[in-house]
DNA sequence: ATTTGTTCCGTACGGCGTACGAAATTATTT
DNA sequence: AAATAATTTCGTACGCCGTACGGAACAAAT
């Protein structure tokens, strides 16, 4: 048997580039019209389902075969619009992204780099599946470059290199996605234990001092008691954010006095 | 239909919590005899597998199935050893972390913050599967505890306050952890595409200035190119993790010195 | 010797993403 | 007007997954 080789697929672009950026101008080839039956919804609407889905029962509910569904359509027909999964679930990524709007950044540098952090923050926590998703790729889509811009933009004058100023935003970004990931766990925990954490405590104190019998933990008693104390105490799930943002802007704002 | 009421199964205690701490001297009620055939392997050993799977082919390829074959066993017999898969993953992940042990804490606050965000980094490039186990709930096993606990006498005598203690080390691991995480993303881009990042570039070039036509990132593109660059450059990954933590613990030590 | 609680595991169910190919629909070419 | 070509729709099917169920083999307790 003779192998013919294959066309080197490597060095081709990646076709969920157009696909993400299918409204900016300079991806309109005109809206030639196309053959076959006329598409019965669009390619917006699929990653509106998508993402509405997600929204209310988590990504792992995002399957092809509900969204096609919610339009009355074979699972097999989504995959005219969308490569595949993954592929929609980075378009859902940069939809969600554009939805929240950028305001416009104060002048004060600290306020800069908080609305920054707690922008990413609240949108993580109005969707949390975005936790999930960002794995897989180079998904710079529209939106999503418009994000960083505005993130470029909120340290931009403080006096960091063009380096420290792609890092200062890691850092506010990364720390905000840790937080973000630590309360989605939490709820998760409750979500299927049924029960609130102080009641999974109440319910595993007697297992927990038995098996714990002959370690000790005398700094995690006490610390994670005054922690498990503070987050669910009172009013608000008192800002689990603020305090190591501050340590950090202080640590960025004196490096810049620097 | 008469519907008699289950045994409310909430307020009882979580049973994999036991199977964590089977180690430990509290755990122990003695290994009475059992009845049936003698079990053919052991817990450790196929959570041990578990690791070996994950290490070397992601999470996604610690099925069941595949494990059992690893002792020549069917996969319904798994579940004499481990409730479910997703208990499985809490003991891989407690199991993992009894590895890496845990050195002397140096004299220098700094070195010993610094310590605590990079055993946490190293720890998830050498085992990123962790990254995705985080997730299901209050999972503190016998390792895990003596991870907190380490980390907390690391910021211990600092002059913190008990809840700052705790969102210290939140701060410190998380940050570790978000950095991992871009990390893994950035190799799994890699693998998939096939291409090096820098290859993926040159590939898209064209098709990411026809698309971005009419939309501009001064500064993405600047900073960006900076950041790639350096990335990318020389022998090092550059250590991404320096950076913020350098300026995360500024401000931690700035905060207590006040 | 019998009973009883375990382990082992084959089979099967319902879910997933998606490859494949047929049928239907539409624009283009003849 | 008829034929052709390109597309969309989507039913079916494959190979995965976790795991429920129940029977058989087994070893300790009775």
């Amino acid at each position: 048997m003779s192998h013919v080789p294959e066309p080197d697929q490597r060095d081709q672009p990646d076709p969920s580039l157009r696909l993400l950026w299918r409204h900016r101008a300079g991806a309109s080839e005109e809206p030639k019209a196309k053959r076959g039956p006329k598409q019965k919804v669009s390619v917006d609407e699929i990653v509106d389902a998508a993402i509405d889905l997600a929204d209310a029962e988590g990504l792992a509910a995002v399957t092809m075969r509900a969204i096609a569904q919610r339009f009355g359509l074979g699972a097999m027909t989504l995959y005219s619009y969308v490569p595949n999964r993954d592929a929609l679930l980075v378009l859902m990524a940069d939809q969600v992204t554009g939805r929240t709007e950028l305001p416009d950044l104060p002048e004060d540098p600290r306020k800069r780099l908080e609305l920054v952090a707690n922008l990413q923050h609240e949108e993580l926590r109005a969707h949390p599946w975005l936790l999930e998703v960002q794995d897989v790729r180079p998904w710079l889509g529209p939106n999503m470059s418009d994000r960083y811009e505005w993130q470029l933009r909120a340290v931009d004058g403080l006096g960091l290199s063009d380096l420290e100023m792609d890092q200062t935003v890691a850092v506010l970004v990364g720390f905000a996605g840790s937080i973000a990931r630590s309360e989605l766990m939490k709820r998760r925990a409750e979500q299927v234990t049924g029960m609130t954490e102080s009641q999974w405590w109440a319910a595993n104190y007697e297992t927990l001092n038995e098996v714990m019998e002959g370690s000790d933990y005398p700094l995690a008693a006490r610390v994670g008691t005054a922690a498990g104390e503070a987050y669910q105490a009172a009013t608000d799930p008192a800002r689990e954010l603020d305090y190591g943002l501050a340590r950090i802007i202080d640590g960025v704002l004196a490096h810049v006095a620097r």
